[in-house]
DNA sequence: TATGAATGAGGTTTCATTCAT
DNA sequence: GATGAATGAAACCTCATTCAT
């Protein structure tokens, strides 16, 4: 029964973490079984130990895969051209969202089940998270000079920037994938008219403020 | 043992249902154990049984609890005065970061937990959602409407515009509670730049473009 | 709340039995909670332990006074008038039957779930049984004589005899409770064929044996 | 811990089956407890739900082996052969008690507690109860034309009469399970002489009535 | 390489029962 | 006479994990 054929250890373990991805998407961390995730891979449930040692590296296994596929889809598309910075950060916001649309259920991991499992797994998701801001952020910087020269903002200012672009690219991903009829292509339009205008006024320090 | 004194049922349903925030929000639904909820409550597990029933409707109870309670807190702040909408949009985001930094515990349970663990929960975090997108949408519109006479952008655009907005909000309440020593008012400051700034491009169409 | 009512120590335990009786019947003595009882007595809990002290008393009282109350119908129907034997005997069934399709839920619990819930309660059933089958195995054994001169038959055989009789009458009346339509005539006239006719050959010592 | 030996799925059903309907016919299906049952089979409980699945299932399963190991032993003494009537009722009662003698645990699952656990227990009894009537009263049918030629007797009188019988058997073998020097054949004997004799006149119509 | 057999630990839930008023 | 408040104990069931082959 099961998958009786032998096979080498690289392609089963891809078949368990695929397995194991989409389980976790569909039901979270602590629903998810292993007794379900084995199945799905086609395999017993001691392979599973024996490539994978527990639920919990298991489940770091995946994050990982999951950040390493989505910084690196980002991050070719980005490029280090000298495009013009804005044309960069819209490839930019292509590849997420794009990427974010093929792979749904690699998507919900990232983004809703790692950070609410607690350590040690927030941790993994932070820092993707962090290099998705970094990325976001050093292109936004970037083009804001170009367009409008040299602009001092304070750190603080850029930290909180980085955190409300993120949340609106992590909000809308998900709404895409949610939201039948909705294409990457029009997530990351939305995101680039806000953030690129929104950006291009604080920058300018045009800023409100209470009377 | 435990609670010694016999209080009357409302009292004792508030300090469960205050256990069982707290306990959500640190270890989620999952996780989290009707042993501990009691415990931390200072009664006993059948008590928690007999007034909220089960672990799912007591986890609904705190989610639409919390809920209003932000919800109401929004309201108040915002008002139906006939102040600037500006106005109104800043107190209603210093009202919503203040109540989201006041209860920590009950803001992880309604941006984390609820919306992770399917139905019934995600329905229920999402009718507030929504309810909170159509205040902050509401009063950007007429705010844009005020400052740069009627423009027309289309329904899919605003529900995108909603989802960015939310997003950004709610990534920013996160950031505050985690990061200490950022304020409510730092957060609801830099929403409100950046909402304020980016909408006012996008209601003069100024958008962004590919080549 | 509930029977707000200040009624003497009597009708209450009345009221409190009959519920008692009606959920026995209906889920059994171990799924029946006494919760349920209470709730369907009209009174609170705690007036249900002060008046019948335990589950197990309580069912105990039931089983006695249904009891009680079959064995006084049937002794009265048979009297010990001089009628002829035969007349007594259907007088006796048709209080039994009349008596267990009256009262079906009281019927039930002593047919069907005192005599399964092991110690104490099956031997409080089976003394009531005893007591029928006494009742009935004495006319019979009158009639027989009455019809057919003094016979012996041995002591054993008339155990038997009352347990294939008191399995039939049993067998009966629960099947006429069930069955739409079977009125409590009809069964005692089956068993008063059955056993009068089948009785009379045995008397006559007419016996079936194996080649 | 407990059983030690790795032993295949089969046998160990068997023993967690054998373990359950001793359980059951001592305590009840309610008051059985599923960790006895395991304890009883020398096995740990995960390992009983791991193959039956759930107390209810586990009940079923009982109550199907058992019933097909009665019918079955009925049906092979009855045989479809072509001697006399008489001689195959007697060979079926035999074996009826000879089966529930042979297996007091099981004759007292089925006929005790299967019938008053309510669905979907009642019905599989029922399904069993019925075919054992239909075997019985098809033979004494036979007979009873054998022997006094073609009778008429309505469907109703058949259907009582057959309540009749099987209560008599059932009475008759759990009295002889309980009655410490009772054969199985002696309460066959009982039951056929009864049978016989009652179930001859009642076919030459000679009833009883009131006068 | 791969799995059928097995379990310790812990989860949610229910129930008979009692206290304090 | 009557009850709202409260709990110890134990039930069913599941899961991550390991052993022996």
């Amino acid at each position: 029964m099961a998958g009786t054929k032998r096979l080498p250890r690289a392609v089963r373990e891809r078949q368990m973490m695929d397995a194991a991805v989409a389980c976790f998407a569909r039901q979270g961390y602590q629903a998810a079984s292993m007794d379900e995730i084995a199945e799905l891979a086609g395999v017993s449930k001691p392979l599973v130990y024996l490539y994978l040692h527990s639920k919990e590296e298991l489940f770091t296994a995946c994050i990982r895969r999951e950040a390493r596929a989505l910084l690196e889809a980002v991050a070719d598309a980005v490029g280090d051209t000298d495009a013009p910075p804005d044309e960069r950060l819209w490839a930019g916001l292509l590849a997420f969202f794009g990427h974010a649309a093929d792979r749904p259920d690699a998507w919900a991991v990232l983004s809703r089940h790692a950070r609410t499992q607690g350590e040690p797994f927030a941790t993994e998701a932070a820092r993707m998270r962090e290099e998705i801001a970094g990325f976001v952020t050093g292109l936004i910087g970037e083009a804001a000079r170009a367009a409008h020269g040299p602009v001092a903002i304070g750190e603080r200012d850029v930290a909180a920037l980085a955190q409300a672009l993120v949340g609106s690219a992590e909000s809308l991903a998900t709404w895409a994938n949610e939201t039948p009829g909705v294409t990457a292509r029009e997530a990351a339009a939305t995101l680039m008219d806000f953030a690129w205008s929104g950006l291009g006024n604080l920058m300018k320090n045009e800023r409100w403020s209470p009377r």
